[in-house]
DNA sequence: GTAATTGCAAAAGATTTGCCCCATT
DNA sequence: AATGGGGCAAATCTTTTGCAATTAC
């Protein structure tokens, strides 16, 4: 097993992470920690992010259609709404149905990760033309 | 509305997607026609691909964790399983928890399509260590 | 005949990687 | 001091796009 160390990038980056509720691309997280550590490079939080996606403490969420992955902290299990007007991705409660569930699948060995897109529009886009 | 031609190119596309189980990348399914069409390019494969989703004819699926994305036919409404070991895609059932879904949530004004996908390892590839 | 669609090649966008230096342990 | 991690820039991979030629209607 290899040892990893605690840098002060790592650090910064979970930091912005923990404290953004609007689920941050790579490029968002990079602009808002070189205000704290002007020097870090982008290359630095791509590596990162993908350091902590594989350890299992930030979850990659891949937009539905196009663009640059977004992130959060996989602390709780959760949903994600993805309002199509806006593009705000917002955190929901995975419906109790879900965390259940048992896959009657004969193809299906072992689930990891249940991932639960929900696409529409959001309150704040919403009410008006639903097309 | 903009009046769509019946091209040599897109019907090709379509029928591999209908022969296809193995939801192929767009990569894929230009390597497939070229041996009907040797002189299709790949920017007619993608430029009919984001087509025929846009029109709802073809589902896009992106891979949980990079890679290109994938595609099949749009015809039932299903949920994906992704098998991280040979990166397998299968179609499962939708659980019919998820389509009686409501979402009582005040953010959410309206849902137009609701993504599952299920990450774990097929029993191809599974049995043995989980990990 | 007209406009949608193609092929080709170049461009754009997102992410990864090599290399050498620096900093954490 | 050892080596994991960082910075920078180049490379890679995926997808999109401009444009002139082609083709379905």
């Amino acid at each position: 097993m290899k040892k990893t160390r605690n840098t002060r990038q790592r650090g910064v980056i979970l930091d912005i992470l923990r404290e953004s509720h609007e689920h941050p691309t790579a490029e968002m997280i990079y602009r808002e920690s070189r205000r704290v550590l002007p020097h870090i490079s982008l290359g630095t939080v791509y590596r990162n992010l993908n350091f902590l996606r594989d350890q299992g403490t930030v979850r990659e969420i891949r937009p539905c259609e196009g663009g640059s992955s977004r992130f959060d902290r996989a602390d709780t299990p959760h949903a994600h709404f993805h309002c199509v007007r806006c593009n705000a991705l917002l955190d929901i409660p995975l419906p109790p149905a879900l965390e259940s569930l048992r896959f009657e699948e004969e193809r299906i060995s072992a689930v990891s990760l249940i991932d639960l897109h929900v696409i529409g529009s959001c309150s704040s886009c919403g009410e008006a033309t639903t097309n």
